[in-house]
RNA sequence: CGGGGCGUAGCGUAGUGGCUAGCGCGCCUGCUUUGGGAGCAGGAGACCGGGAGUUCGAAUCUCCCCGCCCCGACCA
């Protein structure tokens, strides 16, 4: 039981100063956690148990899956992060640092190499397979800008989770399980979620999916269909075209166009010069960009951003993309910033991208390659052809669902999971083979999935708190049901008790507000921004023989009998 | 890493060259109070982020450093 009277706990009146978002703001407010350092907190009782509580519920899950439990040391060694390359590609993000001999170590921001060797070190059969195993570890990652309280912290609490199969269809299995595993878990939870498809691109081509808690304070952003509940994440949303075909369009024509180098000025240059009714999406932004040290370009109709996350994504392979700079246009003097078209780009040399808009049998408005200079009537397939479409313009709100047509709605989240396929990529860096029914020896595929532990008490806060504090589900609450006892005599304190014990004997957990000296008011508020599903007031009702009870949720309240009410309260909560 | 803001007691804050650094919450003691963050009285708690400088005098001005928050880039 917990005990408000000795319970290491101090509510705050104020918020801190250095909170901004709902979930830190009311976790530092209600004694949960306490910043020790940018994107570092400790877990006061109240938050350690909610955190514990989390990790149960996950683990209750993974187990039932099948999947086992191993633990990893957060401190690692350098070398098998080096065989990987992890300890070069991972960069500044990673914590390093040396024992006392000079040899340099880590604080693990992932783990997949310990997983792939612990693996390697027991198993050489495909008998073995497949095989799931995870962990519930604290990973370190020194982020450059730690945000948004425990949302994004640079030590956090992850449970991450590895399939070994010996071929694509186990390791689609297994990625389903964990996929099932992931929706009862984080139905469990209480939390609102969508499941989106990413971006799996760089990985080889293989599935990928992110679970987002919706919330404005998220800091992913994704598009949703709310006809018929299509979800991608921006990178990976698919462009639905429409577009009519002139049969013939009129041949190129060259015209002058002093002092136009952007779509803006075009656009009323355009409709001063051919008649009204001209917009950016007449013409076509040719925009260029630098891909590992090549020149490419990128079309997509003017009225549309290039967004160059979405490119990077959908560029295979590409490792560094950048916009051209003045220092680039220097070097190519062909090339006339501000008046740029495809038409002449084999001749220039360049490769050029299309955004699926820019269909083939369309034709624009865009830039002359010459100074001053535009020309209109310039057709995809007669006057250029591109190496391939590439999903590269920025996602509107309104823009259609690919699945049903409907325009989609643009909205933020945190992502709570990730699940992908990841494939041979580790096993083939560390040599994970078995050998297969033929005596053949074969390397290992793998799948690779994430539950943000910590950043999930995060995200439940985010997405049930009030005006008057946290608000938890049953399972994640420090408790089922927070008792408060007020008035000057032993009555109503020897009552509570008295429930507290009884309701505890009947499997609930309970905390009891048994404080002596603090004011109805102070138990009241406390016990709102503590934020325990339900709430029962023995106090004034005594002298009718009745106490309260309340459900933190709806703010609904009814007094219920003394000689009653146990077995009320107990029914209430188990059901709920 | 770029831009912006901030650093004064456990928390929230006032104080822009001048006396012993002020207030609220919280904390301690006593009395009163007990259904919505109680009242009165008394008290403890601050090398004003650190260093250097200017000055008769610095929380306050100057320079350097450190830390923190927000936006962006980055990351997932």
């Amino acid at each position: 039981m917990l005990r408000m009277s000795t319970l290491l706990l101090r509510t705050l009146r104020d918020d801190p100063a250095d909170a901004e978002v709902a979930s830190h703001r009311l976790l530092v407010r209600a004694g949960y956690v306490r910043r020790i350092a940018a994107g570092i907190y400790s877990w006061l009782p109240l938050g350690y148990i909610t955190l514990r509580n989390i990790e149960r519920i996950i683990r209750e899950e993974m187990d039932n899956a099948g999947f086992q439990e191993v633990h990893f040391p957060a401190l690692l060694p350098r070398e098998p992060y080096e065989q990987t390359n992890r300890w070069n590609e991972y960069g500044a993000d990673l914590f390093r640092l040396q024992d006392r001999k000079g040899n340099d170590y880590l604080l693990g921001p992932t783990h997949e190499e310990m997983f792939t060797l612990m693996v390697k070190g027991e198993y050489s059969s495909y008998k073995d397979l497949p095989l799931s195993i995870y962990q519930i570890q604290t990973k370190f990652r020194d982020e450059t800008r730690p945000r948004s309280g425990i949302i994004r912290g640079r030590e956090f609490v992850m449970k991450d989770s590895y399939s070994f199969d010996l071929d694509d269809e186990g390791l689609a299995t297994s990625y389903e399980k964990h996929r099932n595993a992931y929706v009862s878990t984080f139905d469990r939870l209480g939390m609102k979620y969508n499941i989106v498809s990413a971006v799996s691109g760089a990985m080889g081509g293989s599935r990928s999916e992110e679970f987002l808690a919706p919330c404005p304070t998220g800091e992913d952003t994704y598009v949703l269909c709310e006809k018929c509940g299509y979800a991608a994440n921006v990178e990976a949303m698919v462009t639905k075209v429409e577009v009519t075909v002139d049969a013939a369009p009129p041949a190129m024509e060259v015209f002058d166009s002093p002092n136009t180098p952007t779509i803006d000025s075009l656009v009323d240059l355009l409709n001063a010069t051919f008649g009204p009714g001209h917009t950016g999406g007449h013409t076509l932004k040719n925009v260029l960009c630098v891909a590992d040290g090549k020149t490419i370009s990128v079309l997509v109709p003017g009225d549309r951003e290039v967004d160059l996350k979405r490119l990077q994504a959908n560029l295979p392979g590409v490792q560094e993309l950048r916009l051209f700079e003045d220092a680039d246009f220097a070097k190519h003097p062909g090339l006339v910033k501000g008046y740029i078209g495809p038409q002449d780009a084999p001749k220039f040399g360049i490769t050029v991208y299309a955004d699926p808009r820019v269909a083939v049998g369309t034709h624009w408005i865009t830039g002359a390659n010459e100074k001053d200079k535009h020309v209109r009537f310039v057709t995809h397939g007669r006057d250029f052809t591109v190496e391939k479409f590439v999903e590269v313009a920025e996602v509107r709100a309104g823009d259609l669902c690919p699945d049903c047509q409907s325009p989609v709605i643009i909205d933020r989240a945190i992502e709570i999971g990730h699940i992908f396929q990841l494939g041979r990529k580790y096993a083939e860096a560390l040599d994970l083979t078995v050998l297969d029914k033929d005596g053949k020896s074969r390397v290992v595929t793998m799948g690779s999935y994430g539950i943000g532990v910590s950043r999930a008490v995060a995200a439940i806060a985010e997405q049930t708190y009030d005006e008057f504090g946290l608000n938890w589900p049953r399972e994640v609450a420090p408790a089922d049901i927070h008792i408060v006892a007020t008035g000057k005599d032993d009555e109503p304190f020897n009552v509570a008790e008295k429930y507290a014990a009884d309701m505890e004997a009947a499997g609930l957990r309970v905390m009891l507000d048994d404080r002596r000296d603090a004011s109805p008011g102070v138990k009241f508020k406390d016990a709102e921004l503590i934020g325990i599903p339900f709430i029962m007031v023995v106090g004034k009702g005594l002298a009718d023989g009745k106490i309260e009870f309340r459900t933190r949720r709806t703010g609904e309240k009814v007094e219920l009998p003394l000689d009653s009410a146990l077995q009320t309260i107990i029914t209430e909560i188990t059901q709920s």
